[in-house]
DNA sequence: AGCACGCCGACT
DNA sequence: GTCGGCGTGCTC
């Protein structure tokens, strides 16, 4: 007889897979995308089947045993596999660690398939099955009992519950050793299909969401891209391609941003829809997780909508992807596996050969590139529903001028007319507690985070010093440590300034504070903003969280008070975002009745690109940019990666990175790969730990990941590789 | 990564 | 004496 290797995936950093023996008889095919549970060094791992052959390169002495198959059907479709391979090659990463992150918790420890879960039932013992069906007539139950195992075999506890054995009468039948519990599968009984798909009636299309919703050809590859302003109706487009897709038979796969307005789109989808929803974030517990997973695979959800893990999820038959706002950072993975889950959806498409539609008011700018370049069909939606005029957009020179808690004389009298017209403003401010730096009026010591060497964040409620980068937190001291004065003072403000110092400036009107602090759970965000909702006169004020989702339609003037964090920015990215920042910004200011206003402090007022984007909108200014990046050879008109590493001794974490460099420049490819670094990270130390990177940059992807894959595998088995914790990062976000 | 093994300093 | 720090090697 023939022996069987089995190539596994294991989660373990090794960009490499592992042979095993088996003593499986059967078809082997049949075993590709199981799970197995292996020896591993002296530790049991749960891997994944990714290869059957006859023989194997390991020698024997090396060579172990499987210890046992976990599935009888395979956990990962030969397409996803295919699609994980791409994505562990593509990233540089594990291909174990890469399955690993695309399967729930539970499957990952070796629960078993929902399908191929045990459950307990009843069936005759022989006795039982000699009796006559006229017998035990001096018992109603446990005769209707015994007749339908004559029938049926056998019963499960939901069968029970559903036609009405009692649990004494089973009992009672037990003990007569008349009928025996027995161990089977659970056959998901299934849930009787609703004919109809929708609960209520879709909304009626406006002329160009009608033509961007015909524009999609379904059962064919292509990606478009849905290029529309707030408010101008992206998501009944989403709602109406979606029940396409379901009317064909097919499923849906809709991706949302991390935070925001995710409950409110998930809200729209559940209203609409009567098919069963598979949900997959964060907030949804690890059992729901794998239920919902599962549910996904074998196809009884018909939707499934989540955040960026959601497009690794398992798919029966999928008609079409939807990713919204497909700008959005947090689509990226910032750990481990640093995949993109919007360019996962575009290659998933393509191997389904259905479509995906990208949409966003401030589109990327890979994505519209590839639009303009035509790869994207590009849909445009221009018509806001409800407002009438799109808001006046004014950037304030704040050179010279005297800020008040961040904010200059003239904003603050706009946001002052802003609620004598009865209406509400928006502060928003990228930047968390009172002030991002405390020092000594008397001898300009300064509160430092002892293991980052940085300011650390001044809070005043609580009162406390906070590192934002590795989240120490200190008392204020009550004297400065070096000169024993008590008079302190800062530099700066944040959220908590502007939220206080307007309270004061406006006693009679609300002032709401939406940043981390303030909305530790989702429900505190949804009561803190009532009474914005309500419409009353308010002022808001806060970060990021604030300006993404949450359309609150009673808000007329929104005042970005620093955009210069991001123009300044060393990494060139930083204009683009903040471009969509102001952006969607915009979109939240303004209303039916009036025109809205967003002024945007900086001391930068004559920066050419704004001043685009201030006039003619971010078509142009995307646009622009892109041409800038052109002549640069940035992204997206080149390819880049980023290799990180930190450790306690900064020559350890530098070690490596210069391994890899001369790796690069001993190439042949070094002509056409421009690399800068190795050098120290924006943020140099975090925790005590110190920080540096390398980046890559090369027109050719090609010969990019050819380079890195050859010059990886020649530099991670070294010593260096060891002495500190390095990652790669392929088309990276941030350089932070 | 996780785990064992081995070698050196500093403790009851 | 041995407890434990981390540098190194290895995982089919
Ligand atoms: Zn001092
Ligand atoms: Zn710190």
């Amino acid at each position: 007889m023939n022996k069987l290797y089995l190539e596994i995936a294991l989660p373990v950093p090794l960009r490499r897979t592992f042979d095993y023996l088996t003593n499986f008889q059967g078809d082997p095919n049949g075993l590709i995308g199981c799970r197995v549970q292996a020896p591993f060094g002296n530790q049991t791992l749960i891997g994944i089947i990714i290869g059957v052959k006859a023989q194997s390169e390991t020698p024997a002495d090396k060579m172990k045993d499987i210890h046992t198959i976990i599935d009888d059907t395979p956990l990962i479709s030969h397409l996803d596999l295919q699609l994980f391979s791409w994505a562990a090659n593509y990233y540089h990463h594990s291909l174990g660690e890469v399955l690993h992150a695309s399967i729930p918790q539970k499957l990952r420890q070796g629960e078993r398939q929902e399908h191929e879960q045990l459950i307990s039932a009843w069936k005759h013992t022989p006795e039982g099955m000699g009796l006559p069906e006229t017998a035990l007539n001096r018992s109603k139950k446990q005769q209707e009992i015994h007749r339908y195992l004559l029938q049926n075999t056998q019963f499960t506890r939901s069968t029970a519950q559903r036609l009405g054995f009692s649990t004494s009468a089973i009992k009672a039948l037990k003990d007569k050793n008349l009928i025996e519990e027995i161990l089977v599968k659970d056959s998901i009984e299934q849930v009787q299909t609703n004919n109809s798909l929708l609960n209520n009636t879709p909304l009626t299309l406006n002329q160009e969401q009608t033509a961007a919703q015909e524009s999609v050809i379904f059962h064919r590859f292509g990606a478009y891209l849905l290029d529309g302003v707030t408010g101008s109706g992206k998501t009944e487009v989403y709602l109406q391609l979606v029940a396409r897709a379901l009317q064909a038979g097919t499923q849906a796969l809709v991706l949302i941003p991390e935070i925001g307005l995710s409950p409110q789109t998930v809200g729209r989808f559940k209203d609409r829809f009567s098919v069963e929803i598979a949900e997959l974030h964060s907030s949804i517990n690890e059992a729901k997780r794998a239920e919902h997973w599962q549910a996904a695979k074998s196809g009884r959800a018909k939707i499934v909508i989540g955040t960026r893990l959601a497009a690794l999820a398992a798919l029966n038959k999928p008609g079409i992807i939807i990713v919204d706002e497909e700008h959005d950072l947090s689509y990226k993975q910032h750990d481990g596996f640093r995949y993109s889950a919007r360019d996962i959806c575009v290659y998933r498409a393509k191997q389904h050969n259905i479509p995906v539609v990208l949409g966003s008011a401030t589109p990327s700018l890979e994505t519209l590139n590839n639009a303009i370049t035509g790869r994207y069909q590009h849909l445009k939606l221009t018509q806001r529903a409800s407002t009438a005029t799109p808001p006046h957009i004014e950037s304030i020179d704040i050179r010279n001028q005297q800020l008040t808690a961040g904010l200059c004389e003239s904003a603050i009298e706009e946001i002052r007319h802003t609620l004598q017209r009865q209406q509400q403003a928006l502060v928003f401010l990228n930047r968390r507690g009172f002030a991002p730096s405390l020092f000594c009026h008397h001898c300009g010591w300064q509160a430092k985070c002892t293991g980052c060497e940085l300011p650390m964040t001044f809070h005043s409620h609580p009162r406390h010093l906070h590192c934002h980068r590795c989240d120490r937190q200190n008392g204020v001291p009550r004297a400065c440590p070096s000169c024993k004065n008590q008079a302190f003072s800062h530099r700066g403000s944040g959220t908590e300034q502007i939220e206080l110092f307007l309270a004061k400036q406006f006693p009679n009107t609300p002032v709401i504070r939406i940043d981390r602090d303030t909305t530790s759970s989702k429900k505190a965000m949804q009561k803190l903003l009532e009474p914005a909702y309500a419409g009353t006169p308010c002022i808001l004020v806060g970060t990021q969280m604030l300006a993404k989702g949450h359309h609150i339609p009673g808000i007329n003037l929104a005042v970005i008070a620093d955009a210069d964090q991001g123009l300044m920015s060393a990494d060139y990215r930083g204009v683009e975002q903040v471009g969509q920042l102001v952006t969607q910004v915009a979109g939240r200011a303004g209303r039916a009745s009036s025109t809205g206003k967003v002024l945007i402090q900086t001391h930068q007022p004559d920066h050419p690109l704004m001043r685009v984007l201030i006039a003619e909108g971010y078509n142009s200014f995307a646009v622009q940019l892109l041409a800038e990046r052109k002549h640069s050879g940035l992204p997206p008109y080149g390819y880049s990666a980023l290799i990180r590493s930190e450790s306690k001794r900064p020559e350890n974490a530098l070690a490596i990175l210069q391994l890899i460099h001369g790796a690069i420049k001993n190439t042949g490819n070094k002509h056409t790969i421009t690399t800068i670094g190795p050098m120290a990270a924006p943020i140099e130390k975090i925790g005590n730990r110190f920080r540096f990177q390398y980046q890559l940059f090369c027109n050719s992807r090609k010969e990019l990941h050819a380079t890195l894959k050859a010059v990886l595998s020649e530099v991670e088995v070294k010593a260096e590789a060891r002495r500190t914790r390095w990652s790669v990062d392929i088309d990276p976000v941030t350089s932070a």
